[in-house]
Order: C-alpha cells, then structure tokens, then sequence
RNA sequence: GCGAUCGUAGCUCAGUUGGUCAGAGCGCCGGUUUGUGGUACCGGAGGUCGCGGGUUCAAACCCCGUCGAUCGCCCCA
C-alpha cells in the first residue's frame, strides 16, 4: 500500500470463521507432519489414495448415522444446479468407502490406502479445532484378520515416534461384534436409565441419542454411574474375545504400548470390534499444548460400513489424526537457512548478481537474492537472514565480488562459478 | 446452540482513579558514519483506539448493542 494511494475505499473481505491462514513456523510444522506420514506410510506399504473434497450427501448420511450430531447438524451441505444435496466432506472413511463401492476396488482386497488433506465442519472453533481442519488419514480394506489391526496400529504408533510425540498413549477397546455392540447398548440404557434422573442434563439427552457416549461424561455426576455400568467384556461373543485377543497379542509383538479403556467408545454408528484413540498422558507437556482437545489420532474397525451404502459386507479398519494437533506437538520447525544470499550492492550489477543465483540455483543450492531497497543496507539485511554462505556484488571503480561463509559451501560456490567474470 | 475473556499502528503490546492518551519496540522507507560491514545515530510514512449508539463539560478508558477473535461446554480429529 503506497503513500500516494492511501487506503482503498473497499472494505478488506474476511476468512471463513474456523479456517486458518498457515505461515511460518506453523506452516513448517504441518509440513512436517505430512511428510513423517508420507514417509512412514511407505515403510508399511500403504498405497496413496486422493478423493474428492465434496460428495453427494447420502455418502455421508448413510454411513456415519443420520443421528450423529456431524450428520443432524455439523455437516456443510449445500445443492448443485441440478438441485442435488452435496456435502464438504466432514471424514475420509465415508468417502474411500464410496470409491472402493464403485470403482471395483474389490480386485485389490485386502488394500492399504494412505491419504490427507481438508475436511469440513460446521462447529464452533476452538483451540486445536477448526471448520476447515485436515487430517491424514490411513484404512485397510477387505482385511478381517486381527493382523491388519496390528499393522494399522503399527504404523500409528511409529508416525508419532518419529514425529518426536511423547507423552502419548494408545487408549484401546473392543465393542465387539454387532450382536455383542447390541446387547451392551441396550445393557447401558437399561443401567443408565434405572438412575437417569441423577445423570447430568447432557446425558440424559445422550441416553436416548448416543448412551455409549456417556461412558465418556466428564461430568462428576455421572462418573459413578459409569464406574458401575455394565461392561463389554461381559456381553462379548467367543470370537469377539478372540478378535480382542489377537490384536493385543499382536500389539505387544509389535512392541507398541498401549493400556486397555473400557470405557472408550467412539461416536460414529459404524464402528465394531476395535477403537482405539491416542491421548496424551494426565500432565504431559502434550496435554497442556492440546487444551480440552484431547484425542491426536483415533479409529477402529467398521465392518458394518460397506453395507450402509450398498455394498457387500466388507471388513475395514482405519484410523485419522488432525494434522493442526499433531502439528501443536512437533514443536517448532523452523524455515531452513539459505545457501547463500547474493547480495547486489548496486544495481549496475544486477545482471551479475541474477546469472550468478540461477547458476547456484542450478547447482541445486537454495539461494535468495538481495537486490532491492537502499544498496548500503542490502549487506546488512541479508547478514540478519544468516545464511550458510554470503556474496557480495559490487560496482565502483570496478566490479568486485566478496564472499565469505561456511569453508564447504564457499568451495562449493567457487567450483560453480568458475568464471573469471565473477572475480571470486 | 450455550458460557467466559478480549478487540489500540503491518506485527507484539503500553496507555495508571474517564481530563496533552494517541504511544513504545520490531518491521518498512530515507539519511549519517564516505565504507567489507550482523551492532550505532538521525529522520519519515502508517491508527476515525473493531463498528454503532448512550452517559459526561470531557471516553481508547464507563453503559448497551453489534461484529470479530480466543478459550471452554455440547460433539468431535
């Protein structure tokens, strides 16, 4: 905005309450945490998926339950010109499920599918939750076997080591299988509400919605009817407990830790058998960092999911993790020096000072150009930027070039600009 | 949908019981030191103190409304 113009008359658009503009340190740390993943995914030879950001709404509404509060009144929905509902999507899994419907991915059964990227939803935003948020995501698809629970929890459990989280563990539960989820749902609801008028307001509204969710409360009124409550282990089906069984044994091969949470439930219809959810530790450094948002990646298995949109029963597991959290807990990353800065001390040699960084550039060095405002500042403006190496381009009675910075990356700089034109 | 806190230059913030309170630092622009230098000095641009009402002789400061942000509840990553 220049002196001469002053200010516009046109009012300054506003962004999207909940979305977020990433730059700097934070935008480092994001990137850092998509690129952990990318790498890591890899090593466990998942294969990289990309889905569309909008889907019809029925995707959406079928599979994750019309009574959930992300379907009733969280979602971001709107019609086309052809009148049809679509939806910004609020998860992944809805939406792999769809394409794996109907691009016949069958063929590929059982598949490891990694992707991230933007999801939608309409809330309030706070702390480490946002309208626009991202997360990545990683699902196995036409696995049964408790195998692939390990190896999806496998993978979860070395992307967060190699982020460098500490202070986080792997919270893990069973709901069973349909039957088993069933008889303990309706176990709850007989328990919960032989004492509803002593629950918190909030809960007595999730016993007709969502009464596993109140195993969740943090609400004191309700902790000591949760303690007493009927357990899951109690309505588990043979093979349930078997399913149980495997995926711990297979997690303690595995060598991840994790600690049993009877009362983990997870608020989507569509979960069976395993969910799991890793949380900070009461007082960790992480904890403090996450505010009230406590889960930094969650999942489960959702056999049940393939059907709700028409398909034939297909076993799945699948786990997501907010980008922006775990990006709260890498810490700073900072923007990496440059190589070198090539400072034009007077703009008779700018033409030197542009040949001399696409030669560098080309040497596949990272270089920033110095060459505007007061040429008697240019030095000092690039010193402040402490680059690996710095050089200098003037012009008084004669051109003359200065250089100086870390001994590697001089020889470097010298062996590239091998020409006398550049008297270093 | 509900609650709490906050809203002063591009950024981070000062502004005492309402009366030179429109400021500082950083950043930006220009200049000095006639220089090979991350330091110093001088000057400048930039704000209707979120917006709209109200109380008062007088409001950035008090009251109401509104918008926005932040944090929390519900729900969830």
């Amino acid at each position: 905005m220049s002196k001469s113009s002053g200010k516009s008359s046109q009012k300054t658009p506003q962004a999207i309450r909940g979305t977020q503009d990433i730059f700097g340190a934070d935008a480092e740390s994001f990137a850092f945490v998509v690129e952990t993943f990318e790498r890591v995914r890899k090593l466990y030879r998942f294969r990289r998926v990309e889905m569309p950001v909008f889907e019809k709404t029925e995707v959406f509404a079928r599979s994750i339950g019309e009574t959930t509060d992300i379907v009733s009144k969280e979602m971001y929905s709107f019609e086309d010109r052809g009148g049809e509902s679509l939806t910004l999507r609020p998860e992944f899994t809805a939406g792999i499920a769809r394409a794996f419907l109907t691009n016949g991915w069958q063929q590929h059964a059982p598949v490891k599918l990694a992707t991230h990227g933007p999801l939608f939803r309409y809330e309030r935003p706070q702390k480490g939750r946002y309208r626009q948020f991202h997360q990545i995501d990683a699902e196995i698809v036409g696995a049964a076997e408790p195998q692939a629970d390990v190896e999806l929890l496998a993978m979860a459990d070395q992307l967060l080591k190699e982020l460098g989280i500490e202070g986080v563990t792997l919270h893990l539960n069973t709901l069973g299988d349909g039957d088993s989820r069933e008889a303990w749902r309706a176990a709850l609801v007989e328990h919960f509400r032989s004492v509803k008028d002593e629950l918190s307001e909030d809960s007595q509204e999730r016993l007709e919605k969502n009464p596993l969710r109140i195993l969740d409360s943090k609400d004191r009124r309700d902790q000591k009817f949760v303690a007493d409550a009927p357990k899951i282990d109690q309505f588990l089906s043979d093979d349930a407990r078997a399913f149980f069984d495997a995926v711990t044994g297979g997690l303690d091969a595995a060598g991840v830790k994790w600690t049993r949470a009877e009362s983990l439930v997870r608020g989507l219809d569509y979960y069976r058998h395993t969910a799991f959810e890793f949380i900070p530790d009461e007082g960790s450094d992480a904890a403090g960092k996450l505010g009230s948002q406590s889960t930094i990646l969650g999942g489960g298995r959702y056999d049940g999911l393939m059907e709700s949109l028409g398909g034939a029963a297909t076993p799945a597991v699948g786990w997501a993790a907010g980008i922006e959290r775990l990006a709260m807990l890498v810490g700073e990353k900072s923007e990496t020096r440059a190589d070198v800065i090539v400072v034009v001390e007077n703009d008779a040699v700018l033409s030197k000072g542009i040949e001399a960084a696409r030669k560098l550039r080309d040497g596949g060095m990272a270089v920033e150009l110095v060459a505007s405002g007061s040429p008697k500042k240019r030095f000092d403006k690039a010193r402040k930027e402490n680059p690996k190496a710095l050089l200098s381009f003037d012009q008084r009675d004669a051109f003359q070039s200065n250089l100086r910075g870390d001994a590697d990356v001089e020889a470097s700089i010298r062996s590239i600009l091998n020409d006398p034109a550049f008297d270093l």
